[in-house]
DNA sequence: GAGTGGTCTAGACCACCTG
DNA sequence: AGGTGGTCTAGACCACTCC
């Protein structure tokens, strides 16, 4: 590709940007394989000419890839590809439908919402867009042998997944749906104990103060924030395991 | 302090760059509590008259502590200190001690038993003992900043640290000691939601009915099963944060 | 409209590493 | 010496929020 159509198509990236732009080209390269781990990536100043744009952009786009940890810089030498990172077992993105047949019982979602919504503060930071974007919402309720063991808040990204509204989750799960549009690269996880609301005890079937695991976790595919999800287990009925070596 | 006597001061902080002495400062204030959760941060025009430094610098400064966490910013609206986080990671085994110390804030512990007791089912499980094996166990309250924030209950395998008993776990937490004796190659964690005793509660000065996030973490040295921990935290005071790549 | 943060630029100087 | 990343500046334009 030559420089003038190389930054034509940064520029069709959408609305991002440049640095952002930058950033999801080399990700983009990286988690692709073009550059492999250890590969030497074009230097700043070849950027600046390849690309067109300042050194500082450039450079800011180059600085926080560093800081996420898909490149290694060294002053004087150059940028390069950093060793991919190992995942835990703790933190895998399960299938909840998986999870349920694994242990040979039967899965079953009753889907109790799924609306479009005016993302609230908390909404648009995990999904990293501006207050008041519209989002999809959808809330699924899961069973295992007919017992509800989670409640599914989920808060979907437009621009990844326009059909959203249109699916129907009784036969295939957010995650999967999201999954095959959105193959997942990155996700966070904050784990907390909390109580119920009146509606959720309901839901769940549950003792009076029974505490409940919420599980938040927030799904990137590439640079794309894709889906915001708030997993609420009864305490009684789930546990997370994981396991590591150092 | 009038602005000279400030960039001074500022300068005077060592050969760092000067966002990062920017940040330095800033965070400090933040962490010495000059500065409290939502106050207002001068902008970033006001740091540039008041500093003398360009808006770029004074910008990068600000932008790394809003991705550490410590501001929250808001376009058109202004720069505020964040909530403190409570949150500690999925992945690592860290000592409490020093996870409170990097929050810059005070810990201490109160030794509330430390015993040798009569292995039961769990336990013997958990250190792969024979049932009514004699076992060590200490029961331990972290304080961060004088809040209770962790019980820690722990059952030690004498076999690995005969001298348990006569610690003083108010100026070493059991985590290092342990560590020092046989470094950690191996672990489990099971994180659940739960109710706290009556005598927990009181311990942690919980509220009525307040969920608590349990974590059970074995851990091993080599092929030695060292020990069982229970950690029990507030579910209002903490949180388990992790992050990952594929 | 005034103030805020978000971004971008073109140039500059420096410390560092390698040939 | 020449290339690399690390930093800094002075100015600019924009989108946003609040009054």
């Amino acid at each position: 590709m030559t420089p003038p159509e190389r930054k034509l198509a940064l520029k069709q990236l959408g609305p991002l940007p440049i640095y952002a732009r930058v950033k999801a080209m080399v990700a983009d390269k990286i988690l692709c394989g073009e550059w492999r781990p250890n590969d030497r990536v074009p230097s700043e100043t070849e950027l600046v000419q390849q690309l067109g744009f300042s050194r500082m952009t450039i450079n800011r786009a180059l600085r926080e890839l560093t800081a996420e940890g898909l490149l290694v810089r060294m002053q004087g030498v150059g940028t390069f590809v950093a060793e991919p990172k190992r995942q835990s077992s703790l933190l895998e993105i399960q299938n909840i439908a998986d999870e349920i047949l694994a242990r040979h019982h039967q899965h079953r979602s009753d889907v109790m919402l799924l609306e479009e919504c005016i993302a609230d503060r908390e909404q648009s930071a995990a999904l990293n867009m501006s207050l008041g974007s519209t989002i999809f919402h959808s809330t699924i309720i899961h069973y295992e042998n007919d017992v509800p063991i989670q409640i599914e808040d989920r808060y979907v990204n437009p621009a990844i997944a326009p059909e959203y509204l249109q699916q129907d989750f009784t036969l295939i799960t957010p995650n999967i749906y999201l999954n095959r549009l959105a193959p997942l690269t990155e996700g966070e996880h904050i784990v907390e104990a909390v109580s119920a609301s009146t509606q959720q005890s309901k839901w769940l079937r549950l003792a009076p103060h029974e505490p409940c695991l919420l599980i938040c976790r927030r799904t990137w595919s590439k640079q794309h924030n894709v889906s915001y999800a708030r997993l609420l287990y009864p305490g009684s009925r789930h546990r997370l395991k994981g396991h590591f070596m150092s």
